[in-house]
DNA sequence: TTATTAACGATACTGCGGTAGCGTAAATGG
DNA sequence: CCATTTACGCTACCGCAGTATCGTTAATAA
C-alpha cells in the first residue's frame, strides 16, 4: 500500500500526554517542545513533523481535552442563553489567561491556527445563535439586528474583560449581559 | 544633586524612533531588539535598562505615536456614538492584528503591560462611556443595564471579531452595534 | 534478495528575548 | 585631586522555537 516506514502510531498519544502535563504545570509559556519531546521519548524533529508549531501543538491538545458538555434546550429563550454564556464564561475564567491570549496571538500569525481555534467553539457558537435566533423569533430581542451581531454582543464582552481591561467574569455579568439583549424579567 | 553619570536623554529618542521603523516594517514579530538596538546605535542592555521587555517597549512607542483625535460631541447621542465606535473600529482594522493580539498576550503575562495598554485607551473609553450615559439618561438606550456593560457591549464585539472570529470590522458594522444597543432610527 | 520510500533519532545550527559580569566614562561630594 | 556612584558599551551566556542535514530503520515493490 502506502511504501515506506509507517508512522508510530503511539507517538502521537505520547507525545500529547506529555504535553497536556507540561501545559498543566507551567501554563503556555512553560511548554516547552524539547521538555515535551523528553518527556514523551521522542525526537523534537518528529514532533514537528506532526505539528507544525507549537501553538498547533496545543490547539490540537486543547481539542483533544475537551469533552463537549451538550446543550438540551429547555425551550425558555432566558434560561437557554443565560446557561450558555454562563458556561462560556466559566470556560474562559478556567482556562488560564496567558493560553488564551497567545493562542490569540498565535491565531492572528497562523491562519490554520485560527481555523483550529474557531473549531473548537463552533459547537457552542451555533447553540448560542440557534437560542438567539429563536428568542427573536418569538418576539423576546429588543433590537432588531442580526442574530449574529447579537452573538457578538453576548461573546464579544467576555473575551473584552478578559483580554483587554482585564475585569473578572462573574456569573453576575454573564446574566447581565442576557438581561441587556432580552430586556428584564417580566414576572 | 545625583551623584553619578546622567542617563543619555538622547537614547530614548533615538529607540524609540528605531523601533518605530523597526515596527513599520516588519510588525511585531519582525521588530527585533538586537536590530533595533543596532540601528540606534545603543548597547541592548541600556536599551533594557529602560524598558523591561520588549512589549513595555512598543507600549511606549505606539503611546507616543498616538496623537488623540480630539473628540467633541455633538450633543445627538446616535451620531456621537456612532462616530466613537467606528472610530474605534478604524483604529483597530488599521492596526495590525498581531500586534494588538501581541501586546493582549503581553498583557496577560505582565500587569504592567497591561495598565499601559489600558492607559492607552481610557481616553476613548470615558468618551463612550459619558455618551452613553447621556443617551440611557435621554432614555434613548433599549436596555436598562449599566453603561459599563453597554460600552462592553459595544466596544468588546470589535475585539472579539478581531481577535477570534476574523471577521472584517466595516463602518457599516459600527453602526449596527450602535443601532442594537439604541433602536432603529425612528425618522 | 534488492531497490525504493518514508519515518525516526540525533546533532548542529539560527535568530530570538532576556540576563550577568566587567571595564570604562561621566557626573557629584569631600 | 580623589573616592564614589551611576550609565554605558561590550561580551558572553541561557533557554527557547524552529530548521537543516544525515545516518538508520521499517515498511513495500520488483
Amino acid at each position: 500500500m502506502t511504501r515506506g516506514r509507517p508512522r508510530d502510531t503511539a507517538i502521537e498519544g505520547k507525545v500529547l500526554a506529555a504535553a497536556a502535563e507540561e501545559l498543566r504545570q507551567g501554563g503556555y509559556d512553560g511548554l516547552s517542545i524539547d521538555r515535551v519531546a523528553e518527556r514523551a521519548g521522542v525526537a523534537k524533529t518528529t514532533l514537528y513533523r506532526r505539528w507544525a508549531s507549537k501553538a498547533e501543538l496545543v490547539v490540537a491538545l486543547i481539542g483533544n481535552l475537551r469533552q463537549d458538555v451538550p446543550f438540551e434546550p429547555s425551550g425558555d429563550p432566558r434560561r437557554d442563553l443565560t446557561e450558555l454564556v454562563t458556561a462560556i464564561a466559566a470556560t474562559l475564567t478556567a482556562t488560564p489567561t496567558t493560553l488564551i491570549a497567545d493562542l490569540a496571538a498565535a491565531a492572528a500569525r497562523e491562519p490554520r491556527v485560527g481555523e483550529s481555534v474557531r473549531a473548537l467553539w463552533a459547537e457552542r457558537h451555533r447553540a448560542v445563535t440557534a437560542v438567539v435566533a429563536h428568542a427573536q423569533e418569538a418576539g423576546l430581542v429588543l433590537s432588531h439586528v442580526s442574530p449574529a451581531v447579537l452573538v457578538d454582543q453576548l461573546v464579544g464582552p467576555l473575551y473584552y474583560r478578559l483580554l483587554v481591561t482585564g475585569e473578572p467574569l462573574s456569573p453576575d455579568y454573564a446574566r447581565t449581559l442576557v438581561r441587556s439583549v432580552l430586556g428584564p424579567e417580566e414576572s
